[in-house]
DNA sequence: CTGTTTCATGGGAGCGGTCCCTAAAATTGG
DNA sequence: CCAATTTTAGGGACCGCTCCCATGAAACAG
């Protein structure tokens, strides 16, 4: 049997086979997209040919004929922290479920590198787009293209408050709650706070959360103990340095998130201090490192997986709708309070 | 002005730019692709619209055209450990001073999601693809697709020998050797090794590099003392009970990585052992969490952003030449011994 | 036995670009 | 000032596929 196919990149279409079979291509078309109305026999010749050729359907081509990039965008701050890949994990699984590719951009906490990703999610037409926002970010506007374009956006982790678009998130106030409560029934008495940058919901939701078990049970706040730094890793000395060497210094650390929770406790030790005789420390998120390290880190833990489940399945659930029939859920995850030595 | 655009979609073509000015769709092409020949004028005037009307390039339609779809793949075992992060972190930042896009997919350790993950990236048409096999993958014919049909492909960290491509690992047997050479030194007699997967080359070269290192110091290799597991997670408290269980117990324990070091510490201690001052612990990788746990582990450094972008930048090196032309070195890295207290 | 459905297939217009080929306009040189 | 050359612009095939429409054959109902 001779082949007529002319493999121009080594690569077979649609149309080879077609000419090979001697039948249309919108025939072979019906066959590889399963469309019914094709005659078993045919249906056969066809699928047999293709495995023989070992024909590769062309994404790029169906992209564009289909008008959808089967395509889904991940934007987040940065990929190395033990947070993000397990919720990327999960988003990937989701998405390989309904046959979807993910794209991953990491904008390393500045702004411009997320309007630029952005723009390339633009560009390769994703169907829609999961984002965490950096700590720069305070205007939306790349953000909400996708919403002006149709294309489905949700938030999770670090939101955009002024965006009407569904959310997951944690319940931040009552994890930090929770955290603090504990430091006080523990029987500490003065209790800093390492907060984030204050243009995160996650970093006031967390302070507020902190205040109100401090309120709850009668301490007063004090702004000497409570520090809002960018999540630079050179300022964490500086802070936990200035924070000990107070003459009025604290007995536990609220920080937070694990890594600034396990950067103050190094630095706690480098001073010759013990935790948590000295000083307790806790974080935020509950991080693969955390339970390995000495002392092993009380945490707030976060369900990361769910979170990216959720997130993931708020997303398909747009894509598959028409646009008038979105809605807007706001999903509050709970957090869980793990204790460990280090409290 | 009225704009005749007709914006299926929300989105805005070349057609649509072309059909505003009174010119050619060619023009209007002209000038998107920077190439010279246009009137400044006109150039000006189409820039200035496209700007206006917030025209945004279709890659989707540009890949298809170009037959390119300035992508490139990753294939890798998982993405939770910090080792591979860290490596595809490098990639995408060289892929995309390249404009290239980055399609992560991880096989979960498991041959069959490879070779599906393989397929997809056939079916995205990646320009090239950068692997590191399961511990699974003993047969290669998926990978060698990605030859046949021209597409670039490259290894690191887990290799495939058969294949005669570029590849970046590192000295694994050098850093076997030190590694053990430096728990000899230290004193220590009986040195058990927690081996991976015979089917993985990084398994046996370091196996290879310890056994070189007692030989090099006339310490017989007790085949009691070598366990190769399959890097499941269960298995490694089976395996260090035994060790720790035998009438001649080991008083040091190298293992074929950090993540596999750190839960031989978590077991040994359990088992109301001291580390070092029982068995000492070596691991390979230096992980971002070896530094931090009690005690802190000896471990073999493995440049992970040198890794990455070598990879990438040998993947390149392929995709801009003429397939003719390819060479296939293969970058072997220096390692570094870290002591820390664990030994 | 004929009119109406249903089924199987072919034809061809997109999808949104690129890029080659050609033609007209502008520039240059003798 | 005209021929030769270079710029600038347009036309249209093509990339590989989908999907609507048309057509003819087969199946069915009256």
């Amino acid at each position: 049997m001779i082949y007529l196919i002319c493999m121009k990149n080594h690569q077979i279409t649609i149309f080879d086979l077609a000419r090979e079979l001697n039948i249309s291509k919108s025939t072979v078309s019906r066959v590889l997209t399963g469309h019914p109305n094709v005659h078993p026999d045919t249906r056969k010749r066809v699928l047999d040919l293709a495995e023989k050729l070992d024909y590769q359907r062309n994404m790029i081509a169906i992209q564009l004929a289909t008008q959808q990039s089967k395509t889904i965008g991940i934007i987040i701050p940065e990929i190395l922290s033990s947070y993000f890949p397990y919720v990327i994990a999960a988003i990937q699984e989701e998405a390989h479920k309904e046959g979807y590719n993910v794209l991953i951009s990491q904008s390393n906490e500045s702004y411009e590198t997320e309007v630029t990703n952005a723009k390339v999610m633009l560009d390769n037409r994703v169907d829609g787009v999961i984002v965490s926002i950096t700590k720069e970010t305070l205007n939306f506007d790349h953000l909400k293209v996708f919403q002006k374009k149709g294309i489905p956006i949700v938030f999770f982790n670090r939101v955009c408050n002024e965006m009407v678009v569904p959310k997951v998130i944690v319940d931040d106030y009552e994890g930090a709650f929770g955290a603090v409560e504990h430091l006080i029934l523990s029987g500490r008495k003065r209790i800093a706070h390492l907060s984030g940058p204050s243009s995160l919901a996650i970093s006031v939701k967390r302070l507020n959360g902190y205040l109100a078990a401090l309120k709850k049970h009668n301490i007063p706040a004090d702004p000497e103990l409570i520090i809002s730094y960018d999540f630079s890793k050179e300022k964490i000395a500086i802070y936990v340095n200035h924070l000990i060497n107070l003459k009025n210094p604290p007995d536990a650390i609220f920080a937070i998130n694990d890594p600034t929770a396990i950067d103050t406790i190094q630095i706690i030790k480098k001073n010759g201090l013990r935790v948590p005789e000295d000083i307790a420390v806790v974080g935020f998120s509950d991080d693969y490192v955390s339970a390995l390290i000495e002392p092993p880190l009380t945490t707030v833990a976060q369900p990361v997986r769910e979170i990216g489940i959720t997130a993931a399945q708020l997303l398909f659930d747009q894509i598959k709708k028409d646009s008038s029939q979105w809605k807007t859920p706001v999903k509050i995850l709970k957090t869980k309070l793990i204790v460990r030595k280090s409290s």
